[in-house]
RNA sequence: GGCCCUGUAGCUCAAUGGACAGAGCACUGGUCUUCUAAACCAGCUAUGCGGGUUCGAUUCCCGCCGGGGCCGCCA
């Protein structure tokens, strides 16, 4: 990584300059490189002379951060000037309170085109993870319903950090946690019982007063019926009971099918779909409580068994047997933890709406009890989502799901959309813009950069130049460019060589947005180069050598938003076509 | 009552404790015989209030005010 190796010869200045005693005797603070906001502070900035004053006078000594800025300064010049390695350094400045700037060599940057090409789909990869292995369990809903726009959110968040964790180095396993049995279920095979008997034309007698409603029920048991109807007739005999959780586990099947289905068009992907249903069968539910109790941590009282959670921190101990003798769901909850810790995850993230705010203190003190320390289970909470725009009196319920919105604008913009907000703001989905089929579309935008360049590859090739002729070639002939295109080759190389900067920052912070952002900026940079910095145009008399640079530029740029969309789990078209993104035109 | 998120431009939102707070949309004014105008250029406006920590606070801490959400022997 660029920054590595700037923060390297940062720090070996430092470290020399302390071992001559030309620094202050005391603990040198660790080296940050960060990125000026203004380009014309340089490509990178370090801190450590105002920190160094800082812990200096705090020592009772004397000192100038401007001072040890130059002296700092000073000594990077002279180690760019011998070392070969650091000859991307062009200039360092002491700027401000004592800003250490380093601009980097015009040449250099160029060069990076080439190997932004030749690093091809492992541009942007950086290696914080070092293979550590990560479980990501995300959406979970249970299956007694269509996916909503709720769980979109969880899923994008969710598929997405997946992505760009395994791009930094994890080893990542995307996992779907699903219970098709139980209370829940059987309230959905009440509801469907209804349904059934109301598709059979038995009339509506048996309406429970509690369940799940609405048109979409009724396709579910139209399609129960097609499929098993002998079956559906023997269950409906059944004893009320076994009935409900006959019928609500065979329609509770259909409804994941159609949440597999949703995933699958969004290009969700998961690795693992694991069924709590397993963890009964196997007797690892029992398990885990047996291993609570070994561990100390579990108390009888109130007629219930309970999880001392709160030796972890926990708000309040938790059931795991109640009075009745049923395990709770939370027992489940420990004993899929204790299993996932059993293969082998060393950190587990889950991805979890703003109604489950509550379970942070039980997991994270679950992780506790199991041995492990409490940030191996991360928790990444997400707010509500609300959608702006949506015609009215079409949804199924008051519901909005996610196959609305996939119909109303598709996977590509519903993904950016998502992904455009912190997970710690709620998110106002604005339908009317992510269905313009038009610049003002920011989704559709970066896709159009990329778009954009194959339009240009594709006349080149017409002009019979190919790839094999530009891609070779050494760019920094365009050191020599009007100052003008100069500055937007430039600022698209430098956004370029950003990505890395961004996939390290998204995995370690767990934030996704940071993506779609850089999207944005980085489709802004190839614009700005695409309109100033022309190739073929007509009319235009470019240098041959600049004319294979400059598309060497362009490949490693459309290479660059290619990798990019791919982390968001967008697709990186070669054209763009009003018609085929307005999916939801009848 | 307790807890979580949040308050930044007209709107929706960015900003690892740094230098002059950025985008998109909206709005205003320009640019079309194009490397696809699905574009480009220019302009307009902001950190809720009060303290504190710091060389430096949109960011961290405390208080107040305002939004959103959650609190079960449900799953």
């Amino acid at each position: 990584m660029i920054r590595d190796l700037i923060a390297d010869i940062i720090t070996k200045s430092v470290a020399a300059l302390r071992e001559r005693g030309e620094l202050p005797d005391v603990e040198p603070p660790a080296i940050e490189v960060t990125r000026p906001q203004y380009i014309e502070h340089g490509d990178y900035a370090t801190n450590v002379a105002m920190k160094y004053a800082a812990a200096a006078r705090a020592a009772g000594q004397k000192a100038n951060p401007r001072a040890l800025a130059e002296a700092i300064a000073n000594h990077i010049r002279e180690m760019v000037d011998v070392v070969p390695a650091y000859d991307l350094v062009a200039a360092v400045e002491v700027a401000g309170p004592g800003f250490i700037n380093l601009r980097l060599r015009a040449e250099w940057l160029l060069r990076q085109a080439r190997e932004v090409i030749v690093a091809g789909n492992s541009f942007g990869a950086v290696n914080i993870g070092r293979g550590q292995k990560v479980n990501l369990e995300f959406v979970s809903a249970n299956p007694t319903g269509p996916a909503t726009v709720g769980n979109g959110r969880g899923a994008f968040i969710g598929d997405t950090l997946g992505n760009v964790m395994r791009a930094a180095g994890y080893d990542v396993t995307k996992e779907y946690y699903f219970n098709d049995a139980g209370a829940q279920v059987a309230k959905l095979g009440g509801s469907m019982t209804y349904y059934l008997h109301l598709a059979l034309g038995h009339g509506d007698d048996v309406k429970p007063q509690e369940g799940y409603f609405g048109a979409y029920y009724e396709t579910v048991a139209d399609r129960m019926l097609q499929s098993w109807e002998i079956k559906v007739a023997d269950l409906l005999a059944l004893p009320d009971d076994e009935r409900n959780a006959a019928i609500g586990k065979t329609a509770a099947a259909l409804i994941m099918d159609d949440i597999r289905a949703t995933m699958a068009k969004l290009r969700v992907k998961f690795d693992v779909f694991f069924n709590e249903g397993s963890l009964t069968a196997s007797g690892e539910r029992e398990a885990a409580i047996e291993e609570l109790r070994r561990l100390g941590y579990i108390e009888e009282h109130d007629d219930a068994v309970w999880a001392k959670t709160t030796a972890f921190g926990d708000d309040k101990d938790r059931v795991v047997l109640r009075s009745t003798g049923e395990p709770t769901y939370f027992a489940s909850d420990v004993a899929y933890m204790r299993n996932k810790f059993e293969r082998g995850f060393q950190k587990l993230i889950l991805v979890l709406g703003p109604d489950h705010h509550g379970y942070i203190g039980r997991l994270k003190a679950t992780a506790g009890i199991l041995g492990h320390d409490l940030d191996d289970a991360h928790i990444l909470m997400y707010q509500v989502v609300t959608v702006k725009g949506l015609r009215m009196g079409k949804r199924l319920g008051n519901v909005i799901t996610l196959d609305e919105l996939y119909d109303e604008v598709g996977a590509d913009v519903t993904r950016f959309f998502y992904l455009m907000r912190s997970s710690d703001t709620q998110l106002d989905f604005d339908l009317e813009l992510a269905s313009k089929q038009s610049d003002e579309n920011p989704g559709l935008s970066v896709q159009y950069a990329h778009a954009r360049a194959s339009g240009v590859f594709r006349k080149a090739s017409e002009q019979g130049i190919r790839a094999e002729d530009y891609e070779p070639v050494d760019a920094a002939v365009l050191a020599n460019d009007p100052a003008e295109s100069l500055k937007h080759e430039l600022a698209l190389v430098r956004e370029l060589l950003r990505l890395e900067e961004v996939v390290e920052r998204a995995a370690l912070a767990l934030e996704p947005h940071h993506l779609t952002r850089y999207a944005m900026d980085l489709a802004d940079a190839y614009h700005h180069f695409y309109e100033s910095c022309p190739i073929l145009k007509a009319g235009t008399d470019i240098a041959p050598e600049v004319k294979l640079a400059r598309l060497q530029l362009m490949r490693a740029a459309q290479a660059g938003l290619a990798r990019t969309l791919t982390l968001i789990g967008m697709t990186a078209p070669d054209r763009m076509e009003r018609a085929e993104a307005i999916s939801a035109e009848e």
